[in-house]
RNA sequence: GCCGGUGUAGCUCAGGGGUAGAGCGCAUCCUUGGUAAGGAUGAGGUCGUGAGUUCAAUUCCCACCACCGGCUCCA
């Protein structure tokens, strides 16, 4: 007998072997109904953390405390989502006999496979439709999921004798003894699990696109198809899905910018170039300010830098060698030889800026910050809206510090971007540690020595001030470690907005140096960052994640005053007055409308409107305002501008 | 750059070998001051670009361009 331990913390025992299925169904019917996997941790494991995600069937051999998954549970539904890719493969190799299979996952909304229709075989969208509809035909079969181990040099025979070199691959890689195969049906797959007991669970499928995918991510490999799917346990999750997913399209940045006249693309301009136009212009010197306000109290210098910069420049920085032939190319000058790059990046400017004079050890740490506006020529597939483009502009600074300032000065940073995405309300991002490729350090410059000393100061940084963060290997830029702070979009997928580096190798090419206590020459150590990022794509995140309903300090027409007619201009005239001194412009807007085009205009073009709409007179005497804006409602005449302040002031507070 | 999809009015889209339609928006007038109001009238399109097939192409074929979904990349 074995001792299962539950959530709750109560223990009972059982038969050695016992399958979790077995034990739900032992607590309830209904329990057992609705398991996906089970969470098994053995007693004698003390490790921390959570237990092993493991199938249903599978026999529990040892004491061990046991959570049952159900569909509510995360890692449930990736177990749900991962077998759902091995039904689609079975529908795929259904459709398409002899089709090769890569990897198929689960990700966070749903699952893939990477697939190998073969020679002249194209899966398209129209194709899409028959294989859902053959997964929920298999599915309904109920078949179960069979798990066995296979020695590798039979898992070696089994897909070599289908021709699938993909799993080949993959097989060759694995160590002998660990390797497990999984079937559905007719469908055998390499698979480590854990899966449903059966694929009956899967009630509604929905495969959402079809894409080419390289196989294991290399571009100068193959290319797979991948299928990308989601399924639910009943039909009803799936329609909610769908309508979720149209609602987030609604919040897209980019139609957001056509609707409310932020910004626009023009091929005749270029690609990736945007326009900002005058509502945008307005908001994003708003966003500036804030940023700048703050950098001034904390002791950050400006600095302006040209737009181009000597390609020597950036032979000396390293960047040249690293991204020259995939920059915009260098722009020759009437002068035999000469040649100059558009800005891709602002630190080799400020590092002659720091240059520019000789420093002491007393006028460390230098900060110097400047927005700008920098070229990259991004592929073209890469474009994305304002979140990927060719031109942006940094919210950059660097910090040239003494060794012993450098982790204070990383935590500084650190507490200046919580601190921007405090006020803007991004709270669900995600912290990343992006270290060095573990096996391929040809892709950075530095010594060994160096890159160990700015990983070293970043993990701490990081944990000194308690912030959870996720390591990432290979992310690093080539001269240095980054923390970066990752926002989603309304689709889902990640941007990269905040950026703080330690860099000791641009310091070096530099030559860069302050005189320390005892007269001597030492090098400064350099810290990058970007709170926002680029402007541009903040800006994108911010319209998503607000819908565009920006806060009144941000909102690009700022405040307009309509009053709906003659009669109470005089309120709007009041209010204008009131703002004419604070950071708030007001305009009154008296056009000759109809009032249906005025209320159209709050809710289309996401400007706070305060509209004025009528006196009423109670039956006390007392007059109050009617008003239309964010919100509707009747304030006391006498109260009205007292009110209307207030109302500034609670978004002002905003600005900090 | 690669794979797949899309391109028709300002926007969202329907259509289809015989030179075009809807809804919304826009303009004028009327109506209404109450949360994307109603009525009437009207303007607006060389159907992404170029070449080809055809008596005839927006429609079919080809190339290119742009956009969308991914992959790769992201200083």
């Amino acid at each position: 007998m074995i001792d299962i331990t539950f959530p709750d913390g109560s223990v009972r025992q059982y038969n050695e072997g016992v399958s979790g299925y077995e034990i739900a169904k032992s607590l309830s019917e209904g329990l057992a109904r609705e398991v996906l996997a089970v969470e098994v941790k053995a007693a004698d494991d003390d490790s921390a953390g959570d237990g092993e995600v493991v199938d249903l069937t599978r026999p529990i051999t040892a004491d061990s405390s046991v959570k049952f998954l159900k569909w509510e549970d995360e890692g449930a539904k990736r177990v749900f989502w991962h077998t759902s890719s091995h039904l689609m493969a079975e529908a795929l190799q259904f459709f398409y006999p002899g089709i090769k299979f890569g990897i198929g996952p689960a990700v966070d909304n749903g699952f893939y496979y990477d697939v190998d229709p073969g020679e002249g075989v194209q899966i398209t969208d129209a194709d899409l439709p028959k294989i859902e509809k053959k997964m929920l035909e298999l599915a309904r079969t109920g078949e179960t999921l069979k798990r066995t181990s296979v020695s590798k040099a039979d898992a070696m025979e089994y897909f070599s004798g289908k021709g699938d070199q993909y799993k080949c691959e993959l097989i060759s890689e694995l160590p002998d003894g660990s390797i497990t195969f999984y079937e559905n049906g007719s469908f055998t797959d390499l698979c480590r699990g854990p899966h449903l007991m059966s694929t009956a669970p899967i009630k509604a499928v929905k495969l959402t696109s079809i894409a080419g995918a390289y196989w294991r991510g290399d571009q100068n490999r193959d290319q797979l198809t991948r299928i990308y799917g989601i399924t639910f346990p009943k039909k009803s999750m799936l329609d909610e899905y769908l309508v979720l997913l149209e609602e987030a399209k609604k919040r897209d940045h980019r139609k957001l910018g056509k609707e409310m006249k932020l910004f626009t693309f023009s091929s005749k301009v270029g690609l990736g170039l945007p326009l900002w136009l005058p509502r945008g212009a307005s908001m994003r010197y708003q966003l500036e300010s804030f940023l700048r306000k703050k950098l001034l109290e904390q002791g950050y210098l400006q600095v302006v830098s040209p737009h181009i910069g000597s390609k020597q420049l950036y032979v000396t920085s390293g960047h040249w060698a690293k991204y020259g032939k995939d920059s915009f190319q260098p722009i020759k000058t009437p002068q035999e030889g000469e040649e100059y790059m558009l800005k891709p990046m602002n630190c080799p400017h400020h590092c002659e800026i720091f240059a520019s004079e000789p420093r002491s050890y007393k006028d460390l740490p230098i900060r110097l910050a400047e927005f700008g506006t920098v070229y990259r020529y991004e592929q073209s597939g890469e474009l994305h809206g304002l979140t990927r483009v060719r031109s942006f502009t940094q919210d950059d600074a660097h910090m040239y510090v003494r060794p012993d300032q450098l982790k204070d000065e990383f935590k500084k940073v650190i507490d200046l971007i919580q601190y921007v995405f405090d006020v803007f309300k991004f709270d669900k991002f995600t912290a990343q540690i992006s270290l060095r490729d573990k096996k391929d350090r040809s892709k950075y410059i530095g010594s060994e020595e160096n890159w160990e000393k700015a990983e070293r100061a970043i993990i701490e940084s990081a944990a000194e001030k308690g912030l959870p963060a996720v390591v990432k290997y290979g992310e690093a830029a080539f001269y240095g470690p980054k923390l970066d702070f990752m926002v989603k979009d309304a689709l889902g997928r990640e941007w990269q907005l905040g950026t703080i580096q330690v860099d000791y190798n641009l310091p070096e090419r530099f030559q860069l140096e302050y005189t320390d206590t005892d007269g001597s020459k030492k090098r400064p150590v350099m810290i990058h960052r970007a709170p926002f990022g680029s402007i541009e794509r903040f800006t994108a995140v911010l319209l998503e994640h607000t819908a565009g309903h920006l806060p009144l300090w941000l909102s690009p027409d700022q405040v307009k005053v309509l009053p709906v007619s003659e009669k109470y201009a005089e309120y709007a005239e009041k209010v204008c007055e009131l703002l004419k001194n604070s950071e708030i412009r007001a305009s009154i807007d008296d056009r000759n409308e109809t009032l249906g085009k005025r209320i159209r205009e709050i809710a289309l073009l996401r400007v706070p409107v305060l509209l004025i709409i009528g006196e009423k007179e109670a039956a006390d005497g007392t007059v109050s305002i009617r008003y239309e804006g964010a919100d509707a409602g009747v304030v006391k005449k006498e109260d009205f501008l007292k009110w209307f302040k207030s109302k500034i002031d609670e978004e002002l507070h905003l600005q900090g």
